[in-house]
DNA sequence: CGCTTCTTTGAGTTTGATCAACAATGGTGG
DNA sequence: CCACCATTGTTGATCAAACTCAAAGAAGCG
């Protein structure tokens, strides 16, 4: 694969060198590497050698209890840079990041990576924001799962993917891709498998979206707002 | 109150620059806040104009919902920076900060603190595991939240605070500093206040911490932090 | 001392968890 | 193309944690 034919580029971290030099990240890419579904791509307590970017599938960054539970605490999507973190040599990993699907990653010389993205103005703030993004994202669903139910919960998710997988231009016949499974959802929303099935089904029955195979759509997006936003 | 006899200069973002050139700093500041205890510091929705460090005081950070409930996703204390996000020219703000006690705040033009925190190698490196461990610490959070009952939840923050006032010199008699309300508490964690009033108190009659006034004293840590992990 | 702000407590209700079984779905290989 | 298997989703019964609403006490402050 040619970075400089790459789809996800322009949506990348690293975008504004890669919109004026696409070599110039050929030449920072070390390998390509396919992940199953289900593999852990980063541990927690350990600090990761490169940076990876998805280049395809999905995976999640969650943290793990010593009592085996689990909190998901976002989804990476094509064009996701797996973590931040590994871009600076501060302490060890506190979540781990397991791929959902299959995955293709890039897997860049962290060292390299650092110079692309601290040498112009421009991609610093790129950098910035993008971590100023995460940050508000994980802030906004942590008060999500502390302040509404589960129907508000599942609503406000299922609208912020659709945001992010559209911008990314993941769209299929005005829905999205979507591999998630009931299981995951109740991992990230602070509820269990039984009850987000019990919800879902109220969604669906409310004619507010619906999931078939890996897809989902979203049927009334301003009243899956109001749901997000009230209940 | 000169910047170069600054108690938490040491502390705050920009200390690799306090100690080498406290001057610095205070040519940088504009100024200095009081803010009285329930005061909005920053607004969801605008840009900040100055960047703020907190004094003395604690303030917390929080996400407003239309119906009127809160989520608090984080407190500060003395020697935090109000946001780092009014670093950046980036995005509005997708949160609000308030003032819990009366606070004293440093003012900073925001141009000159992006040139002291991009200025040497030791900033950067500060600036983005400041950013990290914020980060970390509200995945932390949200984990929390999302996958422990009341009493764990209250154990962790009760902890994760003693720590970082620690850290800071806050310490009186073996105990810390602690102005929150129950009704702090109740928004920070996903609960209401009723039901953090009668969680604390089975944590009080467990023998693992006290609170009187404006103080807390973790009684058993050890036993604590087994309610934090396993509860 | 009186007022305001916090905390405690109670009764009744609700949401969501738990445990468990069963149904549907989508591969896979024969 | 079908039978089989593994995975995922649905459903029911029961229970517990936490919420709501409300009122009474306690504590701190001027």
């Amino acid at each position: 694969m040619k970075c400089s034919e790459c789809p996800l580029g322009a949506f990348a971290i690293y975008s504004p060198t890669f919109l004026k030099s696409p070599s110039t990240l050929c030449e920072a890419r070390r390998d390509v590497l396919n992940v199953r579904a289900q593999q852990l791509i980063l541990r927690s307590g350990e600090a990761p050698e490169f940076v990876y970017t998805l280049y395809s599938g999905w995976a999640y960054r969650f943290i793990q209890f010593p009592d085996g539970r689990k909190q998901i605490s976002g989804f990476l999507i094509p064009g996701d840079t797996i973590a931040l973190e590994s871009l600076f040599p501060s302490e060890n990993l506190q979540f781990s990041v397991r791929a959902l699907t299959d995955v293709v990653l890039c897997v860049f010389e962290t060292r390299f990576m650092q110079e692309i993205l601290l040498a112009t103005q421009e991609q610093r703030r790129v950098v910035a924001a993008t971590a100023f993004s995460y940050m508000a994202e994980t802030e906004r669903r942590m008060a999500t799962i502390g302040r509404r139910r589960a129907i508000g919960r599942i609503a406000r998710l299922a609208l912020d993917l659709d945001a992010r997988l559209r911008l990314r231009g993941l769209v299929n016949d005005d829905g999205v891709e979507f591999p998630l499974k009931l299981d995951h959802l109740a991992n990230a929303l602070g509820l269990t498998q039984a009850h987000v099935s019990r919800t879902m089904i109220r969604l669906k029955q409310r004619k507010l979206l619906e999931t078939r195979r890996n897809h989902m759509r979203i049927l009334d997006r301003r009243a899956l707002e109001i749901v997000a936003d009230e209940e």
